[in-house]
DNA sequence: CGAGTCCTTGACGGCCCTCAATTAGTGTGG
DNA sequence: CCACACTAATTGAGGGCCGTCAAGGACTCG
C-alpha cells in the first residue's frame, strides 16, 4: 500500500488505494486502468476483526467477497453435528460465489481467523462485470476449477488413505507451498484434524509418532520443523 | 432425434441436427439462433461405445466434452491405488473443463458407462466463445459452483457420517432425483461403494440390513424398491 | 496474569476393512 | 437364443485402525 500523496485524507486517497488494491486481486488482473477504476468505485472495503462470521448456514448472502489481507476459514456442519473444515482462504481469494447467479441459501460458514481486509461486491454488480469483462469470468472459472480439483483430492484422501498418510501429505504440501522446512499451521490443530477427516486425538498421535521417528519437531501449538521431508513423502 | 428430410446424408442434415442438439445443452441455453449455429459449426459430435475411456490420468486433454445422451463415470486413482468415483455425468453435463485456460495434465479418468453421444469442442474454441458470449461463462460458473457444492457434501459425508447413514442418504437422494420409489442404480454397487467411500462388502451388508428392516427391496443387481423413505431419512 | 480453549496421553471398544469362498447376474460369442 | 465365462455381489470370520471418553497439562489471548 503506497501513499503517493503522503496524507491519509479519506476521499481521493482511499480511491487511489482501492484501485491499487483491486488491481492486485487475481481475478481482476488483466483489466486496464479504466476498468479497474470502475470496479473500485463499486467495491466496499472493510476491516473485519478476528473471529467474525462473514456468513453462516441459512443466510442468503448477496455478496462476493474478496480477501485482501488475512485468512478466512470455510466449513460445514452436517445434520449429525459433525464440523468439516472445507478450505482456508487467504489474500487474493474470493468467497460467496455459490449464489452468484441463482440466489440460494448457504449451507456453510465463513469466519475470519485473523483480522482481515475484505472487499464486498454485490452479486448484481459482479454479474454485470462478468458480462462486460468476460476475462474476469474466465479467471473465476479457472479458480473454481482448481478449487474443485483440490476438494476432489480431499475426498480421495479421506476415503482412501490412512491417518498417517493424510497427515504426512498435508505437511509436505504446506512445506512446498511455503518453500520452507519450518512451517506454521494456518489453522489450529483441531481444524487441521477436521480438514483431514480425523479427530484431534488421532492427529496428535500421528504427529507425536512422526516426532518419535525424527521426521519433524514441534514447537508450540502451531510451528512444525520438518526434518525429513523424504520420509514424510514415503508414508 | 428427428430426421425431417427423411434421409441420412451427412451435410446439411447433420448441421440441422447439430444445432438443435447444441440448443438443448444447458450452458448454451439463452443464446440466439445465429450464435447456436456458430457454435454448432465448430462442434465435433461422436457416438462413443460403452466402456470407452475419454481421457485418463497423464493425458493432456484439449477438449471440453458435452454429453448429449448416455452416462460417463469420472474417477481418480490415488498413489496408493485406491479408486475413488468422483461423479457420474449424464445428458447436458460437460467434462474436461479442468484445463480450459492453463493446459494441465489430467489426474483423473473418464469412462462411458453406456453408449454415449458426445460433442467435443477444442479448448481454444470454447475460450473464444466464453469471451464473446459471457452468458455461457456465467452458466458454466454456476454449474461448477454447484459441482463444488456436491463434492463438498461428499467430503463431509465420508468424514463425518457412518456407513449406514451414507448409504441411506444416497438412496434418498436417488429417489428424490428420479421422483420414484423404485430406483435403478446409475453405476454398479462396486462403484456406488467407491463413491460413498466404502468397500463393496460394507455396502452390501448395509443394504442387506435395510432389507431386513423392511425399508427396501432389492431385485437384480441394480434395482432397489424403496419401501420406507422416512425410515431411510432418519438413519 | 488468569481463564478458557487447545492439545496431549491413555485405555477401551466398535466399526469397517481385509481376506476368502460361494452365489448370482450379466454380457458375449457361438 | 442359449450356453458359458467372467465380473459383480453376497456372506462369514477375524483383526486393526481410529473414534470415544476422560483427565491432565500447555498455550494463547483478552
Amino acid at each position: 500500500m503506497d501513499h503517493p500523496r503522503g496524507h491519509t485524507e479519506p476521499g481521493a486517497e482511499a480511491d487511489g488505494e482501492l484501485e491499487s488494491l483491486v488491481a492486485r486481486v487475481p481475478i481482476f488482473s488483466g483489466l486496464d486502468h479504466g476498468q479497474i477504476r470502475e470496479i473500485a468505485a463499486r467495491v466496499q472495503p472493510r476491516i473485519v476483526p478476528r473471529n467474525e462470521q462473514l456468513y453462516g448456514a441459512g443466510d442468503v448472502n448477496p455478496y462476493l467477497r474478496i480477501i485482501h489481507t488475512g485468512t478466512v476459514k470455510v466449513y460445514r456442519i452436517t445434520e449429525s453435528g459433525h464440523e468439516q473444515v472445507l478450505r482456508v482462504l487467504g489474500a487474493g481469494d474470493f468467497l460467496g460465489e455459490k449464489a452468484l447467479i441463482s440466489p440460494s441459501v448457504s449451507d456453510h460458514f465463513a469466519v475470519t481467523l485473523t483480522e482481515a481486509e475484505i472487499c464486498s461486491l454485490e452479486h448484481a454488480a459482479i454479474r454485470d462485470y462478468l458480462l462486460r469483462y468476460p476475462s474476469v469470468a474466465l479467471t473465476m472459472l479457472e479458480t473454481l476449477s482448481a478449487r474443485l480439483g483440490s476438494t476432489e483430492e480431499q475426498v480421495s484422501a479421506i476415503a482412501g488413505e490412512d491417518a498417517a498418510s493424510r497427515v504426512a501429505t498435508y505437511l509436505v504440501g504446506l512445506a512446498e507451498e511455503l518453500k520452507r522446512n519450518s512451517v506454521a499451521l494456518p489453522i489450529t490443530k483441531k481444524d487441521v484434524a477436521s480438514f483431514l477427516g480425523l479427530t484431534p486425538e488421532t492427529l496428535s498421535r500421528r504427529l507425536a509418532g512422526f516426532e518419535d521417528n525424527g521426521w519433524i519437531h514441534q514447537q508450540g501449538n502451531r510451528r512444525i520443523d520438518i526434518l525429513d521431508l523424504e520420509a514424510l513423502r514415503l508414508v
